[in-house]
DNA sequence: AATAATATGTGTGCCACCGAACAGACCGCT
DNA sequence: AGCGGTCTGTTCGGTGGCACACATATTATT
């Protein structure tokens, strides 16, 4: 067991009789609303690269990645540009829709291959007026995609490029669920805002320390406890905003 | 009339045949909502320095600054930090509740002394569920408050300090709606995150090509289109998406 | 008027990252 | 085997911001 947030969902998952959808906002839901909001999900295949949404699209469908992973990247005027968030099972893409419009604030791309469920715009929205317990939760994943978002700020501005790599690979491994994956150093660079030039010296230190090994392309993490101890704070805080908001139990008066 | 976004509030508010309260956010609602809103709301006088909320606290109040302006600031284990939001009349602060959860993810503190409106976290939630219009209007602010967060991830990572210094004395004048306010070069560098000696050779700068001039904290602005071709676009971008967002009309399935 | 506190200006060396350009290594394709 | 595309490694000069230290100017206190 790698971390304290995988036991605690495994607790929320034991009270539920029903099938799990393996992403772990539905997943913690009770088993009545959980189904009741899954019967009107289909599961698709998300190809590399895609583009799910533009920035200002409307939204049409909200998507729960299972095995797949998105990014959303915000591009400066053409040349700049990074990651703002990177969204695999334990998250959603398209809280917009609960935030009384369906204009797409960033470009969402697929990271990842693999499968995710989504419903449609009219359906979330319906289901979310009957689902108390589905509302509150999705409520407090926004709070936490603000909270990694204000988190975000401070890494990007404070910390190395080592720093953060490590930390992107750590996050990148937690939502793929493996060790291994497939990300260029070049893909990398933009991600992180910064230029292939740094991620390669950043990984090569990284390698050398037996951290990680790579090659072209082919990522492979070898010392996870090294890794996170070459990483930011922020990739533990990120995790411990995530199990302290969606384990706590509140007042229904904040729904 | 210095930008479209005061038009537009202006035509919104025409419709209105009741008080203004000075917020922005506020006075753009219906007029029965925002008076059965607004009698169960105190005004209150902040001062220079006041702590509203410290990280993790539970929030008892929601603020609507009327004439003063609140920020949100980041801090990274003591030494570093900086803002990650300015909150006057056009926002407000405690958004959180609205999320599913009482904590205050950050310490907001008090820039400039002011009045403000204040209701209780009780009155506010059930405010929330008896005005449509109101749910609405502020779950756009959320959108607009994530919008204008992710604008300063990449602000932060690609801007110059000066660029970034301009940015902020426009912010600090559009919500103060003063050309000169009180704030030393100390704590402009405290909120951009750099430091003090980054903030005397930007501020330098400007005042060298007569954009503003200062003198022991007391800052004018002498020339705002000026001041505004220096500061990135991320200044423009954000209004911009104030204004959007907060004037469209969409279909009531957004609630 | 003396003293302290606050606010601003300057200088030096240092480092992470930038931009650009080039070189080598590995892969798939014909 | 040869070719082109992809991925990775290296170098060089330049710059923005860092840390630290010190100097000065203005305001408040007594």
């Amino acid at each position: 067991m790698q971390f304290n947030l995988q036991m605690q969902f495994n607790e929320e998952i034991a009270f539920n009789q029903s099938i799990k959808t393996n992403n772990k906002l539905l997943d913690g839901l009770p088993s009545e609303e959980r189904q009741s909001f899954t019967a009107h999900c289909e599961s698709v295949n998300l190809t590399v690269g895609e583009v799910i949404y533009k920035a200002g699209d409307a939204i049409q469908y909200v998507y729960f990645p299972t095995e797949s992973t998105i990014f959303l990247v915000n591009t400066l005027d053409g040349n700049a540009g990074m990651k703002v968030a990177l969204i695999g099972n334990e998250g959603m893409l398209g809280i917009t829709l609960m935030l009384g419009t369906d204009i797409a604030p960033l470009p969402a791309l697929v990271q990842s291959e693999g499968s995710a469920l989504r419903i449609s715009k009219k359906m979330f929205l319906e289901k979310l007026q009957e689902g108390p317990e589905l509302q509150l939760r999705f409520k407090r994943y926004i709070y936490i995609a603000f909270s990694q978002l204000v988190q975000a700020n401070v890494c990007n501005r404070f910390h190395v490029v080592e720093e953060r790599l490590a930390r992107l690979l750590l996050m990148i491994k937690d939502r793929k669920h493996s060790k291994k994956f497939y990300i260029t150093q070049e893909f990398l660079a933009q991600i992180l805002g910064v230029r292939r030039v740094g991620v390669t010296k950043a990984a090569g230190s990284l390698q050398e320390r037996k951290l990680i090994s790579y090659c072209r392309g082919q990522v492979k993490i070898l010392d996870i406890a090294g890794l996170e101890a070459v990483s930011c704070i922020c990739y533990k805080t990120d995790k411990e905003t995530y199990a302290r908001i969606l384990s706590t139990k509140q007042t229904s008066t904040l729904n």
